[in-house]
RNA sequence: GCGCUCUUAGCUCAGCUGGUUAGAGCGUCCGCCUCACACGCGGAAGGUCAGGGGUUCGAGUCCCUUAGAGCGCACCA
């Protein structure tokens, strides 16, 4: 037995030490291990592909769950034979990055991203995205995770840029990506356009006001927003509103705190007569809801009063104004007129961007969309439907299942996704405009994709959104549009694991992207992981300060530790809670194995493995058959957090606390027989635990394992399951 | 408004398609430095499975309902 084992166990020491030797024999690659024989040329092949995080900084807990689950499965698959890949990468996350650098640049020179203009601004998100991608690098190899870092990918290097470009000239060319000009949710704060996706809506208190345009106008209208009432061009009421009945499809002029209007009352089902008092004004440029009425009345959409900036663009009073102080300026206005009949306190639930907090100001503007209603050529299904198909017939399964309700739920919703952004850190839109030809006539020539030759073309100023790449991400990363052999091997790929707070954003484009561009699932099933919170089941956040950084858990207690205690009983799609007193725990399970393995080695050195068992010893194999195959039908069905618990309590309740005990006076005893067949059964009953117990705690069974007698390959990694 | 989920021991949670005395971890209490391990060992207490109703031979597990909590989507101008 070598010395180590006579001191506790040292995560610290082990755990580094173990993943050189790894990552230095090639194994995390299938094709490596086909090469060293431990996996079969034509075995069946398991994938995964790593989600991944956006390099805005450094991993959280999150992350480290999501490593632990797929980790998991995956060495699990790898000692079962199968040519098992799991391919690492990162994101460039666009608007997530770029503001994160923005404000680093605020804070430290007091420079905007004009002081430094597209190229340079770039070049500094650049470097600070190589350096989270170096953080994020190391933490994922902290964790244990085997993935194959000869295959990794960044949303934004040159293979995944070109399948971004094929991409999206594909879809144009099929009609599903179109240049529209429509409402749009611009994030003043951020100065871009956000999907709908990226919005967040905060309850907040707002004051309902009631009034009329003028003295003369007959009907009162109610809205928080009296601002954008100089935009107004119409007032709807209810068709069957006995109160305005008479006055639908008169006309009114009007000048509202000095701007001119003109209004003409119209009768629409969308309106609510119990609301306020039963009419709306329209601003068709300023609300989508307003927007979509206009065009059913076919009423102008182009009288614009607030710009990017939020300032009001009209003259009088209100101009230049911020939209805020132009709110005031009306209700005063109002006031002193005569015309505000009521002011009510009232809770509303206000947009705002979610990466910046900017309160979002729905503006028209030209912009790229994919329609997600039109149908797809030679599928005859619309991109909608191409979603939802998989996973209604059951091809695509999701974990837990009732999260299927709520995917089929948010497409049924779903609107046309808006993907150009005005931000400088993305994949640039693969769009180039030329407004006049080759003969200096007119000609507002379009070209989609790769750059086109000749003079006078500029390319859209615009990005994409960043989810536009992640979309391709599963087969993006094995090389297409080349038709490479890893994409005909592990695509489909088998799992896709995730946390469900981006089923929407991710998940769901994936879906889209791989049908319309490969026709095919982009992955067999979705594990969707919770939050992982804090003791008291707060978020993590860094204005609460109780953020925990996988770095310093594992440098504590080990990555074994950590991962063992984000894994057990923790069930799919639900939130879990995380301390350090729990990580402790496993902590503990790791030198509780350390000690076992002292014991085993001790007692049974020279074995001889041959010998016959007992029928008591027997038996306790037998038990020890009952556990492998209930874990391996845990694994198998994804129920990660169900095995990881029975192997501990086997580990620790059956194999030490009873078997090791009872074999204490085995041994002081003198039939020698039955001595020969503890010996055999102790090495085997460890062996084993070690084996099942690999994929969860991957160092310290690892590290146990090299001393085992039983040891018949180079790593435990690529060690055989045991059946 | 529409939808989803949760409510099981002091705490955090399991409990798969309904089936023997409802489990785990942590915590608590009692006793132990027993030659693998005090990062430990042995033992104990603790639950009318949120309330009510129903289906069933049988329900924590299915259905209805009430109450509370959380989440998602939509959104009222």
């Amino acid at each position: 037995m070598p010395d180590k084992f006579l001191s506790p166990y040292d995560s610290t020491a082990t755990e580094s030490r173990i993943y050189a030797e790894w990552e230095k024999s090639g194994l995390f690659n299938p094709d490596e291990c086909v090469k060293q024989g431990f996996t079969k040329e034509d075995a069946a092949t398991y994938s995964i592909v790593l989600p991944p995080p956006n390099v805005t900084g450094r991993l959280h807990m999150g992350h480290a769950l999501m490593l632990a689950i797929e980790d998991t499965v995956v060495r699990y698959k790898r000692m079962r034979g199968l040519r098992t890949l799991w391919i690492p990468g990162t994101d460039h996350a666009a608007i997530a990055t770029q503001s994160v650098v923005e404000k680093q640049l605020k804070k430290e020179e007091d420079k905007s991203r004009h002081d430094l203009g597209r190229a340079g601004l770039l070049e500094r998100i650049e470097q600070f995205a190589a350096e989270s991608h170096d953080t994020i690098t190391k933490q994922v190899k902290t964790m244990g995770a085997s993935l194959d870092w000869s295959r990794e990918a960044f949303t934004l290097d040159e293979t995944r840029s070109r399948a971004v470009r094929t991409v999206f000239k594909q879809m144009y060319d099929a009609g599903l990506i179109y240049r529209g000009h429509r409402i749009v949710n611009w994030d003043p704060k951020g100065q871009t356009t956000i999907s709908d996706d990226e919005i967040v809506y905060e309850e907040r208190a707002a004051k309902l006001y009631t009034f009329k345009y003028s003295k003369d106008f007959p009907i009162a209208i109610a809205t928080t927003r009296p601002e954008t009432k100089v935009g107004d061009v119409a007032v709807a009421v209810h068709p069957d509103d006995v109160r305005y009945k008479e006055f639908v499809g008169k006309e009114y002029d009007a000048v509202f705190c000095d701007v001119p209007i003109h209004i003409k009352i119209v009768a629409d089902k969308e309106v609510d007569p119990a609301f306020g008092t039963g009419a709306v004004g329209l601003t068709p440029a300023h609300s989508k809801v307003d927007w979509d009425m206009a065009d059913r009345h076919s009423l102008s959409h182009d009288t614009v009063v607030i710009n990017e900036y939020a300032k009001m663009t009209v003259a009088g009073r209100l101009a230049d104004k911020k939209a805020t102080e132009a709110r005031d300026i009306v209700v005063q206005w109002l006031t002193s007129e005569g015309l505000l009949e009521k002011e009510e306190d009232i809770k509303q639930n206000i947009a705002t961007a979610e990466r910046t907090g900017g309160i979002i100001e729905p503006l028209p503007k030209l912009q790229w969309f994919v329609d997600v209603n039109k149908e797809v050529p030679e599928r005859s299904k619309t991109l909608k439907e191409l979603m939802l198909e998989p996973v209604r017939s059951g091809e695509i399964k999701i974990i837990p299942e009732h999260f299927e309700k709520t995917y089929f739920h948010w497409i049924e919703n779903l609107r046309d996704w808006c993907i150009s952004r005005q931000i400088w850190y993305g994949h640039r839109i693969p769009a180039w405009y030329r407004s006049t030809d080759t003969h200096g006539k007119p000609s507002g020539e379009i070209a989609v994709g790769e750059a086109p030759e000749g003079e006078g073309w500029v390319q859209d100023e615009d990005t994409l959104d960043t989810w536009f790449s992640s979309g391709l991400w599963t087969f993006s990363t094995l090389g297409w549009p080349e038709k490479t052999r890893e994409l005909q091997d592990y695509h489909p790929t088998d799992l896709l694991e995730t946390g469900h707070d981006i089923l929407f954003f991710w998940v769901a484009r994936m879906i889209l992207m791989t049908e319309f561009t490969l026709g095919t699932i982009p992955f067999k099933t979705v594990y969707l992981h919770g939050l992982v919170r804090d003791a008291q089941g707060r978020k993590m956040s860094k204005s609460l300060g109780n953020n925990m950084d996988p770095l310093d858990i594992t440098a504590k207690f080990g990555a074994d530790a950590a991962r063992m205690a984000l894994i057990v009983g923790n069930t799919p799609g639900t939130d879990t809670r995380i301390s350090e007193d729990k990580v402790k725990g496993y902590k503990h399970f790791a030198n509780k194995l350390w000690n076992i393995a002292r014991f085993v080695l001790d007692n049974a050195q020279g074995a001889n493995l041959q010998a016959p068992l007992t029928p008591a010893d027997t038996e306790l194999l037998t038990a020890c058959d009952t556990l492998v195959q209930e874990v391996t039908k845990d694994i198998e069905e994804y129920r990660v957090y169900m095995a990881a618990e029975k192997l501990y309590h086997y580990a620790w309740h059956e194999l030490a606390d009873k078997i090791l005990e009872e074999s204490k006076p085995i041994f002081a005893g003198a039939d020698e027989e039955v001595k020969a067949s503890r010996k055999v059964l102790l090495v085997t009953l460890f062996d084993r635990t070690l084996r099942l117990l690999h994929p969860f705690i991957p160092f310290v069974t690892e590290e146990i394992w090299q001393s085992m007698p039983t040891k018949d390959a180079q790593f435990l990694m690529v060690a055989k399951w045991p059946s």
